[in-house]
DNA sequence: GACGACATCCTAGCAACGCTAGACGTTCTG
DNA sequence: CAGAACGTCTAGCGTTGCTAGGATGTCGTC
């Protein structure tokens, strides 16, 4: 393989990776209906069938940002429990998943509620999508032998007063209430 | 008025739950993404026109899918509570909740997921909305003061195990442990 | 260095989408 | 009976995701 391959390799994956921060930056600033192909191939300077030698279709695109959203929400919980004490970890967990819903709307949109192509709870699960999981089922002494039932519950709790929060349909304000209130049940159970 | 203005406004009255029904119908079959105000059109055998002489656009007719299904869901739980002894009522609620999502669950997606015209907690949100959501407090007694609170963190963790189940995010098996878990951890609160 | 083979990229266009203007026939009113 | 008012449809606008086919440039080979 020549250099000059190697070369047009590199832009290419340079290329790839511009498209998915485009994607995410126009979905951060402006949401995720003003992600069309059109205005994300003039961010890219491109014409819009370049898209598609990169995904399979917008789908793909979404499902890139997504999994780069997993792997960043798995290194901020990470960080997180292990800056807390072993008994503070759990809480400690719950307020950092919540602060990134809430601090990248749209990045959280793109794991948990548009359509993508992820698949989840199988032999190909990307590990990112696996880690943040795992980061709840930590917060557990290992020999709960209901730790990852646990954290799905936890997990799905903390998922639902997110959505519901955000899109209005329970009060905005007492969110340190509930994460209070969860915890405290929670935990009882560790 | 006329008697020929008041058989119009029937038919009209008529036609415009035809709308609703076939478009809840229609997304029942075949998802929510066949839903096309060209084949809604079709199926209700007016043009498409006529269908914004009723709704203000295709978001309106999501909404009004969706407020029948709060009705329905409210009633569902008001069943299923009233069935139950009072210790027993809090279980049975969530039981019904997640009944309701997983045999409904086109129904379920308009009220929750898809963007609608509805507004929650406000002066002006339907009565619908508010029963369902009372049913949850109905389940703790009058003289707790954070029974709103308990509610809202009860409905979250019902609705986040819900759509992460439907998504294949935790496996689909399993419900009914995290359903105990769940009814056992909070209800110490009652 | 010339040439066919190949890769890359863009212009142009397709079908389907939500939505609407304007024409047309019908019905009500003076 | 004339004309206003209403209800409905045809036709079309602008936008969407996506793709076919041609132009342009680069490659290995002689």
């Amino acid at each position: 393989m020549s250099a000059i391959s190697e070369r047009r390799e590199r832009e290419r994956a340079h290329r790839h990776q511009l498209i998915i921060t485009a994607a995410r930056e126009l979905a951060e600033t402006e949401g995720w209906e003003a992600v069309t192909t059109r205005r994300l191939a003039d961010r890219v300077e491109y014409s819009q069938p370049v898209l598609y030698s990169h995904f399979n279709g917008k789908e793909a695109i979404v499902s890139a940002v997504a999994l780069d959203g997993f792997g960043e929400l798995a290194a901020h919980l990470r960080r997180a429990r292990q800056a807390a004490a072993p008994e503070e970890a759990l809480r400690a967990v719950c307020l950092a998943y919540l602060e990134f819903a809430t601090e990248r709307p749209a990045l959280y949109q793109a794991m948990f509620i548009l359509p993508t192509d992820l698949t989840f709870a199988s032999t190909e699960t990307p590990p990112a999508l696996r880690a943040g999981f795992d980061e709840f089922v930590s917060c557990f002494p290992p020999d709960n032998e209901r730790r990852e039932l646990f954290a799905e519950v936890l997990w799905s709790a903390l998922h639902g007063i997110t959505v519901l929060s955000e899109s209005g349909r329970i009060p905005p304000d007492r969110q340190e209430d509930r994460l209070d209130f969860l915890v405290t049940r929670i935990a009882g159970a560790r």
